[in-house]
DNA sequence: CTGAAAGCGCTTACAG
DNA sequence: CTGAAAGCGCTTACAG
């Protein structure tokens, strides 16, 4: 068989020809449809088979004005915390019966925006966005042709979409009350971003030391060295990290200057991803609800294509993972 | 506007209604077709613009028998190694018009055949494999539908594929000659894999070691606890492993048996990731093309779209990055 | 320079 | 239980 026939898919037509039938019924026949006897549905199965048919998505979707896929927008791959609540997506649509295409921005602002259009242009039925450098006015826009669910946050609630996303501020408290109850006081908070998460968790670490009545201890700087190398010169004896990858770099300035964790400097990330599980000593750090996360986003998509309106924001519980590092 | 007709996007029948015109027009317009009138084209493409017509992919690919969709495929997210791959198959596909649709199978072998299968479906016009991991028989069942090129080995070459990959025998040889010359004797290779590349890997450390008169020397463990402390106990004084993950296990065990990296022990890593530069002493790594390996996929697959037959089997040479641990 | 018509591969009433 | 027909939103000859 030459190349170029052996790229031409079979079609419905082909398989109707070849089992001696109307393509409606075989079209009727691969859906499982009542009105087909059973005896004429699996011959034309087999002849499906045997001639090696697959339907044409492109040609379903077209005809029913919906795809079963599902978009997911992530800022880059290389984002553990956010792979991993793709992954429980993915997990999610699959228990749906939905298929997830995935793309992302490579870090890269405009280029998200375009990808978010790109899997609308492709049909997808809902978008799931994991990423807090989409637009808002691009994430509005989206809203118009598709239901759209952000999971994390954005700095004000957009109007037209759902969201869920981690109590930052309670995570934040979680980690303050934790190293509180170690015995420590001077206790500071080290934060490069000014991102709606990044924000809240510096909200949290700040209400939680006045809470805990350390309020005149509050400390926040950058994870730049000389930034830390004052700090741990000024008397700090812990610190609460924005994410694993600053709770790492922490460690790692820490250890160069010679200091024992968590003897001399206890040491607390959020995220919990990979990286605070590789790290030596390895890293105490937040949990979030990653699986939750997921089948929670999926299940605001389809209560949307299902009719719903009304604008949903679900918060979940985040919990302390406490190890070697604290 | 009620939501449900938000939700229904315009078409090109609504721009031509808009734009007192036919559809085909609009359509040429659209595309920049040489026979419409300058000043017709701006009108409709204002028309466009102002109703907010996106053209739908779905309708496209199916007129044109083709998407301009590239499929790509890897075994899991979590892998720096592959998903630095796939963003260079995107730079690539990008820069020819193209468009990546990614898919991964969450190391379930399995899910990756599925994947495959659902890319197809959607009508990419190729696949790039990044993963090692689906079977042979899928490869070869794909390629009848579309042209496949597989980044990385396989155990054999598949017929009707094309591949490029890495010289991991060369790769493995650099490591082993850069350590002889460092005076190393005791080299010995740690890997766990039985996959074609860690197979090569291992070959060519041993064919390196003979070529560097170490023969006696030879040396293959697994990563696990106990072959480590029995490699450490019997002299070794350098350990090449199979990729960075298990260069990071040696490296975490050395230290944690009280040993000095690298004045007691070298060890290189392979893939040159992020936990390379993440580790403490940083690792030294082989790098491979990792950017030339999306391009040249990429080229490999509009040269089957344009016809040619034969198979294309590229190996790109590898390079090695010194760093602290060796 | 512009329009009417056919058709990509499906699904879905509608007849019989 | 089965078939003929229309139509999803495009693109592309074909006329004019």
């Amino acid at each position: 068989m030459p190349a170029a026939s052996a790229r031409s898919r079979p079609t419905l037509v082909d398989v109707a020809a070849a089992a001696g039938v109307s393509k409606s019924l075989v079209s009727l026949a691969l859906r499982g449809d009542a009105g087909v006897s059973e005896r004429t549905r699996e011959r034309i199965l087999a002849v499906a088979e045997h001639v090696g048919y697959r339907p044409s998505l492109t040609a379903r979707t077209l005809k029913q004005g919906r795809s079963t896929m599902l978009g997911a927008v992530i800022s880059s791959l290389d984002n553990p915390y956010h792979t991993e609540i793709v992954a429980s997506v993915e997990q999610a649509a699959e228990d749906s019966g939905l298929s997830v295409v995935l793309a992302h921005g490579s870090r890269q602002r405009g280029r998200l925006a375009d990808r978010v259009q790109q899997l609308l242009d492709l049909g997808v039925d809902g978008l799931v966005v994991v990423s807090s450098w989409v637009p808002e006015d691009v994430l509005a826009a989206a809203a118009r042709r598709a239901p759209v669910v952000m999971v994390g946050r954005t700095a004000e609630p957009v109007a037209g979409i759902d969201s869920v996303n981690n109590d930052d501020e309670q995570g934040a408290a979680l980690v303050v009350e934790h190293l509180a109850a170690r015995g420590h006081a001077r206790i500071a908070h080290v934060t490069s971003s000014t991102r709606p998460a990044g924000r809240a968790r510096r909200r949290g670490y700040e209400a939680a030391m006045r809470a805990a009545r350390l309020g005149d201890e509050v400390r926040v700087v950058e994870p730049a060295p000389a930034a830390l190398d004052a700090l741990l010169d000024g008397g700090t004896t812990a610190v609460f990290a924005r994410n694993d990858v600053e709770a790492s770099d922490v460690l790692d300035h820490a250890l160069d200057a010679g200091l024992r964790v968590p003897a001399d400097l206890a040491v607390v990330g959020y995220d919990d991803t990979v990286l605070a599980r590789r790290a030596r000593p390895a890293l105490s750090s937040v949990q979030q609800q990653r699986d939750v996360m997921g089948s929670r986003a999926v299940a605001l998509l389809r209560e949307r294509l299902d009719g719903r309106v009304e604008d949903v924001h679900e918060v979940l519980q985040p919990r302390l993972v406490v190890r070697a590092s604290s």
